[in-house]
DNA sequence: AACTCTGTCAACCGCGCACGT
DNA sequence: TACGTGCGCGGTTGACAGAGT
């Protein structure tokens, strides 16, 4: 069966828009909006074009407010901060940058960003231990007229993508957690309860959330993503060194880093032998991105 | 000058979600 | 509740331009 098309496919122009289509777009959308139905609009403003490619051409190129050229250092570093922190969420990051689009952001990280980044161009804001998250960040205050919304949503969860995830090259530790060092905000304050490390303490454990409380989650079999927190498996202590990194990893640990299957294999290799496939639940996760302009 | 390689970016595709019926 | 429809998103593609050989 299959999904019925938007549109007849036979019957669309597609391929790079003219100028006169643009202007037909543009004066369309200038007198009568879009009328909430994008898939109409090109029988309406006649154009021989699929609704979709309307809403992109529009979206992407013809708003008022589109920032064309190149991108700012303020620019760059608030995409790398916010990819760190949440991994692919385009539109999103594009959110926190007037005047950028999605497919802006994602061209230019894909091309130039991410290999400035790698290169160390690129100077990640950073948050000192006594930083708190702000109660209103950026993305959910952003997200009272925008579409997305931080919050107990797994698809908010924080990530890199595969591609982030050769990117760090884990393979070569040095270089990879060195990276992840230097873009994660330290912001684990404890490692959790099953840690050999005695000197923790866990009656008091500020990063047990409520939400995780009373939850089925093992913290023997998890890692436990609070906003400030990371639990490891029982049996991370016997990689001390690794312990260290996860620490430095704070909240924003991307949970890709061990969900993702390249990745995981080799986290598995680090943590336990047995890989724990059942560490990722952060279904009771609240995301809570940095505020970036806490000068 | 011709060809190949590489980078850029606009556009497309397909999926998940929200919403209306 | 189930279904259909449109929207929005992230991933991918492909045309083009410029650099390199």
């Amino acid at each position: 069966m299959g999904r019925t098309p938007c549109c007849d496919k036979a019957n669309v122009k597609r391929g790079p828009w003219s100028p006169e289509e643009d202007a037909t777009l543009k004066s369309y959308l200038h007198t009568h909006g879009t009328g909430g139905n994008w898939i109409a609009l090109p029988t309406k403003a006649g154009l021989r074009r699929c609704g979709k490619s309307c809403r992109l051409r529009w979206l992407n190129y013809l708003r008022p407010d589109i920032k064309h050229g190149g991108f700012t250092e303020e620019e760059d570093n608030i995409i790398c901060t916010l990819y760190v922190q949440m991994g692919s969420k385009w539109s999103a990051i594009a959110s926190q940058l007037p005047g950028r689009t999605d497919n802006d952001v994602k061209n230019y990280w894909n091309t130039k960003l991410k290999r400035k980044l790698i290169a160390g161009k690129v100077c990640l804001k950073k948050l000192n231990d006594n930083d708190t998250l702000p109660s209103t960040p950026l993305l959910t205050q952003k997200a009272q007229n925008l579409d997305f919304l931080v919050s107990q949503n797994q698809n908010s969860m924080p990530n890199l993508s595969t591609d982030a995830c050769s990117e760090f090259n884990i393979d070569e530790k040095n270089m990879g957690f060195g990276l992840i060092h230097q873009f994660y905000s330290p912001q684990v304050k404890e490692v959790g309860a099953s840690s050999r490390n005695n000197n923790h303490n866990h009656n008091h454990n500020p990063l047990v959330s409520l939400s995780q409380e009373g939850s089925s989650i093992s913290d023997s079999s998890s890692i436990a993503v609070d906003n400030k927190c990371v639990l490891l498996p029982e049996h991370v202590g016997d990689h001390e060194s690794t312990e260290q990194v996860l620490m430095d990893f704070g909240f924003e640990f991307p949970y890709d880093l061990t969900n993702n299957l390249n990745c995981h294999e080799k986290f598995g290799e680090l943590f336990s032998p047995s890989g724990y496939p059942e560490w990722v639940d952060f279904s009771y996760v609240d995301i809570k991105p940095h505020l970036l302009n806490q000068n």
